[in-house]
RNA sequence: GUCCCCAUCGUCUAGCCGGCCCAGGACAGCGGCCUUUCACGCCGUCAACGGCGGUUCAAAUCCGCCUGGGGACGCCA
């Protein structure tokens, strides 16, 4: 069986998690059956579709690693080929003029809700024989009766009766076509045989089916992903904060991170949490779909962050560290010693916005140092100050300043001096960095150097 | 209002062609271990089948109703 998937987004924002999420479903679905996926646009909303967002989308679609076959379909640059499809099914008996103005559509329905039915177009010019003029709009000629039935990759079977239906436009009177007709045909030329998209087209798919039958093509297999909540269950919004995956982007996710996330956020494999991308492609074919909708979860999300931030080798850690480090305005770093703050750094970050601000103590001189008040008052009090003025001459003899040499004269202080280190090292981590965190100590003290490393210790002294 | 869809721990979920489930994993929380800090890691712990009926020897698993949630009802996509 050959696949061909596809992600249609409309360029009227940016690429949102549950666009992406629906665009990476199909996107493995493709990749699994070794089949094509596509990627069109759908602009016809000329009135909020813009250049900047169709750049946004197609830049985070190549962040999350999503790649597509053949040309991009705009669906403004096909309007001829939709209107000869109206015009055959105009021609074919299946669809009407329709001379009805918004204003008479509007009290029809108005009129069903009031007998309490659903609102629809009551069929007004079905029978009429009208031809084409001016302000008229063309309607599908929907059966009468019977039940439109599909069934759903993750929802099952659904049927509804076609008396929910009415007949739609397929063609505005400006001669543009609407979204299902646009839809339907698109997906048919560009022979899309499983359709993988948001919760909220349930309800378009009858409609769309009937155009399927009406045009004589072969209907696609449907497969409606449910969509993303918020935290609190409400529909993901603007104050649910970021959503886009830019913001994702911006806030230091790794697209691996975000992918495995988005993936397990409504399909399963057992108890399996962490994929690669090629498990991805292996384990995907469409089964295992949850119907039932989710929250987003960021907590989890960074958890997974981590993870990948674990995992990465260092160079490509340090590589995708560096436009953030720059953020935080460290000046130049050489990418050895900015790989060698991301090993010291990386077990206790959760984004790459966090692992280049846990650099900050770092790459201060000791007189830019700022030590924490709470960490002052406990550590750096004189019995603290006392061992750090003991300390000073033993590592003022240290020649090579690197972790071991450093760790060896701490520790023979320790030892000599029959202390623990507990008593020790806290002071010692407080006049280092400023505050209770950061990495292994001798690794901090040999990349500071020898100098800032005394440097410090001395300002910490003179606290006193 | 009408139609469609959904319903397992706080969250994501496994299980759902009935018994192996007094429900498993993960995140978060809590407790502990490790420890030259904080993390990481490891160990443990808390915690759920929305309600009511029915079918059955047996139901989280099948059926019905109710409740709750979501979606749709455009000459938007």
């Amino acid at each position: 069986m050959s696949v061909t998937t596809r992600f249609a987004p409309s360029p009227t924002g940016h690429l949102h998690i549950g666009g992406a999420r629906t665009a990476i479903f199909s996107w493995l679905l493709a990749r699994h059956f070794k089949g094509k996926f596509r990627f069109r646009i759908e602009d016809t909303d000329l009135q909020r579709s813009k250049q900047e967002y169709t750049d946004s989308i197609l830049a985070s679609m190549q962040w999350l690693g999503l790649t597509w076959e053949g040309e991009t379909t705009y669906q403004t640059k096909r309007m001829d080929v939709y209107s000869k499809y109206v015009d055959q099914l105009l021609a074919s008996g299946h669809a009407y003029w329709c001379s009805c103005t918004a204003e008479e559509v509007d009290a029809m329905r108005e009129r069903a809700k009031g007998l309490g039915l659903k609102p629809r177009y009551d069929g007004h010019c079905r029978e009429l024989g009208l031809g084409p003029g001016e302000g008229r709009c063309v309607r599908l000629k929907c059966p009468l009766q019977g039940k439109v039935v599909f069934d759903d990759m993750v929802k099952g079977r659904i049927s509804i009766d076609v008396a929910e239906l009415d007949d739609m436009v397929i063609r505005r009177s400006d001669g543009t076509p609407t979204y299902n007709m646009a839809v339907v045909v698109d997906d048919h030329d560009m022979g899309i045989t499983h359709v993988i998209r948001g919760d909220d087209h349930v309800s378009n798919t009858p409609r769309q089916i009937l155009i399927y039958q009406a045009l004589g093509f072969e209907v696609p297999t449907f497969g409606h992903v449910p969509m993303i909540l918020g935290p609190d269950g409400a529909k993901l919004s603007k104050r649910h904060g970021a959503r886009a995956v830019i913001e994702y982007q911006k806030d230091g996710l790794l697209p691996q991170a975000l992918v495995n996330y988005l993936v397990r956020l409504g399909w399963s494999h057992g108890d399996q949490e962490i994929f690669s991308l090629e498990e991805l492609v292996e384990l995907f074919d469409g089964t295992h779909l949850n119907p039932s909708a989710a929250r987003f979860d960021s907590r989890k999300l960074e958890w997974l962050n981590g993870h990948y931030m674990k995992k990465l080798p260092v160079e490509e850690l340090a590589r995708l560290t560096r436009p953030f480090a720059e953020d935080c305005g460290y000046g130049a770093l050489s990418d050895e010693r900015l790989q060698t703050l991301c090993t010291l750094f990386r077990d206790r970050a959760r984004t790459l916005v966090e692992l280049a601000a846990s650099f900050a103590p770092m790459l201060k001189t000791a007189d830019e140092l700022e030590f924490d008040p709470a960490c002052v008052e406990k550590q750096l009090n004189a019995e603290g100050r006392a061992h750090l003025e003991k300390l000073l001459p033993c590592f003022e003899q240290v020649v090579d300043f690197s972790p071991e040499p450093i760790n060896e004269a701490l520790k023979a202080y320790v030892e000599g001096q029959g202390l623990k280190f507990k008593q020790v090292a806290p002071p010692l981590r407080a006049a280092i960095v400023g505050y209770m965190g950061g990495s292994h100590l001798p690794d901090l003290m040999a990349f500071l150097g020898k100098e800032d490393s005394l440097a410090r210790i001395r300002k910490a002294i003179a606290l006193g």
